[in-house]
DNA sequence: GAGCAGACTTGAACATGTTCAAGAAGCGTC
DNA sequence: GACGCTTCTTGAACATGTTCAAGTCTGCTC
């Protein structure tokens, strides 16, 4: 059986594992992801090449890993703004910042990795149920970007706000992906144009007048998130 | 030197290569794009396996030719609605549907090739350059799903509004791939539901209220894509 | 027709993700 | 300590995308 759960390991086993997941970052982030070789993975963990294959059911899987760590970071870089603003659209736009800076020493094969995280079928996939834990943590950061600011949402609006900043984050990502831009300086042009269209229309959802349109895409939403 | 652009191929060597086409799509179809090896594609043409690859550069390119005739089959099923109706939000329904109507005997495996399509490098991707012959004629149909039909758009948007369109039929790709309700009926639903959504905001553009918020939109626009 | 250049074709060889049968190491029980 | 079970580890073997040096074919020139 392979892919065992973490806590069903020995200590002596974690540490290997450990060594293959290092080995593994340090070598997508050296020389990419197609160039990295299993076999070297191995090597450079000081293990046989089948050994990884008892820890990770596929290459790809070792990239959830990457997945990982990286929120791991971008909650750590997002405390900055977080703990010290109350306005919303700052909140969101330091949310989102935090994001790219990140990834950003990713970003030459963040895309090779993202390439797999497109098929629906994939375990990468972000809507994938292998994905949950890591999509709840970071949906539930959009909900404290929300909570802690002074915003008012409409109550159609409360309970899905945050899978909804989520979705538009993973949309940003997927611009920067494309983006070629030195520094990435468009994705960020588009965070910093995007959050007040986004803060704007929030704050329009308590309109009476837009209520109605609000609630057509409400339900609309709610048939098609299956 | 390998793929040969095809003016230069000898006759002989056209039908060679579109045999390798035919084999090709005929087992992705049958058996899906991972599980068809290019042995098996160059045995059922007729071909050693190292033909093939002279024809294309790779396995990945085969799948350009699955773009280029979904695109030939949608095109001739738009034109249904396209030459009867002057109803923009029905054109535009309608050429949405027939985009899913088209492609819906591959779904279960064109996730597979969108996944390909994802890495932005990739000459696969809807945005590359190897691509932009596809997409300007895609392009150029939601051109005339606009102009064909009565709606009257603001001059701010009229030279956008195509590529917006197109842009829009990206995500309900998006959508479908990931979609696995019966006969992909929410993905249908998404289309008859968001194609109101567009018209509304499409005749909301002439409206001077709005005009500021929209040339803010299109300002952005502009500004990021490249 | 002889010769030649380029277009086309081949099948073996290579690289790499993955599997697997076999073995080693750890650990509890007697 | 010996046994036995589970957890790990190994390296060879396999499958498949891709490359390549070598060969064949086609059509042109003389």
């Amino acid at each position: 059986m392979t892919c065992v759960a973490d806590p069903a390991l020995t200590p002596r086993a974690q540490q290997t594992r450990g060594a293959i997941i290092e080995a593994a970052l340090e070598l997508f982030r050296s020389r990419g992801y197609e160039a990295t070789t299993m076999r070297a993975i191995a090597e450079r963990a000081g293990v046989s090449t089948g050994n990884a294959y008892y820890y990770f059911d596929s290459k790809e899987e070792l990239i959830q890993e990457f997945y990982a760590r990286s929120h791991t970071e971008h909650l750590t870089a997002s405390r900055a703004v977080l703990d010290h603003e109350r306005d919303f659209t700052t909140r969101l736009r330091g949310t989102l910042r935090a994001l790219i800076d990140v990834q950003a020493p990713y970003h030459a094969f963040a895309a090779t990795f993202y390439k797999h995280a497109a098929e629906p079928s994939s375990p990468l996939s972000p809507f994938s149920s292998r994905s949950s834990p890591t999509r709840e943590a970071a949906i539930a950061l959009y909900r404290e970007v929300i909570e802690g600011s002074n915003v008012r949402v409409s109550a159609d609006l409360a309970d899905r706000l945050p899978e909804l900043l989520w979705l538009a984050s993973m949309g940003v990502i997927l611009y920067w992906v494309h983006d070629t831009s030195a520094g990435c300086a468009k994705t960020y042009r588009l965070i910093d144009a995007a959050v007040p269209v986004i803060g704007r229309l929030v704050a329009a959802s308590r309109i009476p007048v837009l209520r109605g349109a609000l609630r057509d895409v409400t339900a609309i939403i709610d048939d098609l998130r299956s």
